[in-house]
DNA sequence: GTTTTGTTGTGGGG
DNA sequence: CCCCACAACAAAAC
């Protein structure tokens, strides 16, 4: 087999990282050859309508993710044309990586460009593929460019383990590597593509969800362009603020909302203006590059006198992104509980019927319901919204298993990021990271707390916009009068409460300290085992790119964590990409930031 | 073994 | 706005 040359063709296969600055994969691929190929594959398996679905979309996607993803390859081919390429956008009859390795081949491509991702079901993807390539003497190139850190560098410096605290992940990461932000005006032509169906981008509209044109158009556009315009009106000025004021005093007013921006003092209720930038579904995409945004935010630091710092700033956001990113990628069954070595296993009740009120938005509290609508109509809530609802499924109110709502968030979050999500599930539930189990958000208080008179539950339940402001967080205590009056009775116009937050989180309490008395006696019988030891060690012999320790990962047949990964590729093969908040990144997923009500965020349970 | 630390609780007081 | 009591946890640091 030939080593490919510039006579040869280069792929540059796109899944995240839906942008073309600071991305080394294109960047490689455009000086490998005369000839490129920039493709995308999109995989009827997570497009495919599920009308068995909870809310219209696919079983994987809720329409407002579908929606966004589209935005971004349109933009995608959009700024590709502009350098005198485009997308190749294929349909895989079944799996990406088949439709990957034919096209290799049909095209007879000499070098494979793709950015690297760590999340099993991509793990599984991606070997397909470069195993598929290494036997046909294709040259694959798999830089890191989704986080600011290499994952398995990072572990690799932590003596083989993930770090598990947030202080000892930041102690050991230092300052990313910079962004690739080369200017350039053309990219190589693209190479000629056979017989090969090339699609337009196609509408969500025609993919079938049924009628969708009731559904609200969340206030996300996807796409690079947006995602480089919303990160400057961040960063800089730009805002809807008073066109009277000096440029330069707009600056000011925005660095300094840059400077002392510390997330856990934003206002969840605030969805006119977020209070956290927002960025999170273009993090989660890529159509944002985290290093990019990083360097951005530092310009802005240096700026000012003072500013705040990790973990609260705003890349201390990014830095939590990176943090779940390289756990759950030492971590062999991080999505779930079982066979989880830093998950407590608790032995969470079955209520299909809570679950559903939950899901539904129809708890009967106002608060929780109203967050669940704005998550099933926009894709993404405030990072502290995220909160509420997670604990009160999980530890706070219901005691239902966070893989349940794991789940919700995952199909509906617009910037639902595996890592990132499961690890904020992990932190709420109380499983691992945060373990204060007592400290419960009220369904009640917390909200009032923001939002005295309620306008964002009035916004997203309609039914409750005029109820008195004394009772919209518990209007099952308005007198029958008042009910009447404003035409919402309690339990036929809006439910009742479906658990008694008191008694209910009462008894949360009492089976959390249960389940984590047992999980001593479970995991220290013999004082032999810490759970270091439990976890997995990636031995120092290692090579130190991520492909070998990739490999590595997928070479532990035995391991539950290629179980793991066959299962999740067998069963979704979710995007050709994947999904965090970081700032969450970040519940990121669970993911976002701020203080005064004004620019749009990063992740968690999400970035 | 003991002390400190941990992004993001509530309710009361000032 | 801050501070405290409440009741209380695991993991890291010492």
């Amino acid at each position: 087999m030939e080593a490919a040359t510039a006579a040869t063709a280069a792929m540059v296969w796109f899944r995240k990282g839906l942008r073309v600055h600071d991305n080394p994969a294109l960047d490689a691929g455009r000086r490998a050859s005369a000839r490129l190929y920039p493709v995308f594959v999109l995989d009827p398996r997570y497009l495919r309508p599920d009308p068995a679905a909870a809310s219209p979309g696919s079983a994987r996607a809720g329409v407002a993710r579908v929606r966004f993803l589209l935005e971004s390859l349109a933009d995608l081919d959009a700024r590709l044309r502009r350098l005198g390429s485009r997308l190749l956008l294929l349909r895989a009859r079944d799996d990406v990586a088949d439709t990957v390795c034919a096209a290799l081949k049909d095209w007879n491509i000499g070098k494979l460009c793709f950015e690297s991702d760590t999340e099993p079901y991509a793990l599984a993807r991606d070997k397909k593929v470069t195993d598929f390539a290494m036997a046909s003497g294709i040259e694959v190139f798999t830089p890191v460019s989704h986080t600011l850190f290499d994952p398995a560098e990072i572990i690799k410096k932590n003596g083989g383990r993930p770090p598990l605290t947030y202080q000892s992940f930041v102690s050991i990461a230092g300052e990313p590597p910079e962004p690739v932000m080369e200017e350039y005006s053309e990219l190589p032509r693209v190479g000629d593509t056979g017989e090969y169906e090339l699609l337009p981008v196609p509408t969500v509209d025609e993919l079938g969800y049924g009628d969708i044109s009731q559904e609200e158009i969340p206030p996300f556009r996807g796409g690079e362009t947006e995602a480089l315009r919303r990160m400057k009106e961040s960063l800089q000025n730009k805002v809807d603020v008073s066109a009277f004021l000096e440029l330069h005093i707009l600056n000011h007013i925005h660095q300094e909302w840059v400077a002392k921006f510390e997330k856990p003092k934003g206002d969840p209720s605030a969805f006119l203006k977020p209070a956290t930038t927002a960025l999170s579904p273009y993090l989660k995409f890529g159509c944002l590059s985290s290093r990019h945004f990083y360097q951005c935010i530092q310009v802005v630091y240096r700026s000012v006198k003072n500013h705040t710092k990790p973990p609260v700033s705003l890349t201390g956001q990014l830095l939590w992104r990176d943090f779940f990113y390289t756990v759950s990628y030492g971590t062999p069954n991080f999505d779930r509980m079982k066979g989880n070595k830093i998950c407590k296993q608790i032995p969470w009740s079955e209520s299909e019927e809570l679950f559903v009120a939950w899901r539904d938005g129809q708890t009967g509290y106002p608060w929780i319901d109203a967050i669940m609508i704005q998550l099933r109509k926009w894709g993404w809530m405030h990072h502290l919204a995220r909160h509420s609802v997670a604990c009160f499924l999980t530890r706070g109110d219901m005691f239902i298993h966070w893989e349940k709502g794991r789940d919700v968030f995952e199909r509906l979050l617009i910037d639902s990021d595996w890592a990132i999500n499961n690890g904020n599930w992990l932190w709420l539930s109380c499983s691992s990271f945060f373990y204060q189990y007592h400290r419960i958000y009220s369904p009640i208080t917390f909200g009032k707390k923001y939002d005295p008179n309620g306008n964002y539950i009035r916004h997203f339940i309609p039914v409750l916009k005029d109820m008195p402001k004394e009772y919209i967080y518990e209007p099952w205590t308005a007198p029958l009068s008042i009910q009447k009056k404003v035409k919402c009775i309690i339990g036929k116009d809006y439910p009742k409460p479906v658990v008694d937050h008191e008694t209910a989180s009462k008894d949360c309490r009492k089976r959390m300290g249960e389940a984590y008395a047992l999980s001593h006696l479970d995991a220290n019988p013999t004082k032999g085992k810490t759970s270091n030891s439990l976890r997995r060690k990636i031995s120092p012999g290692d090579k130190a790119t991520s492909d070998a320790s990739n490999a590595k990962l997928l070479k532990c047949s035995q391991d539950e964590s290629y179980q793991n990964m066959a299962y999740r590729t067998n069963k979704t093969d979710i995007f050709c990409f994947c999904p965090q908040d970081c700032t969450t990144a970040s519940v990121n997923s669970f993911d976002a930031v701020a203080e005064q009500s004004r620019a749009p965020e990063a992740a968690l349970f999400t970035t």
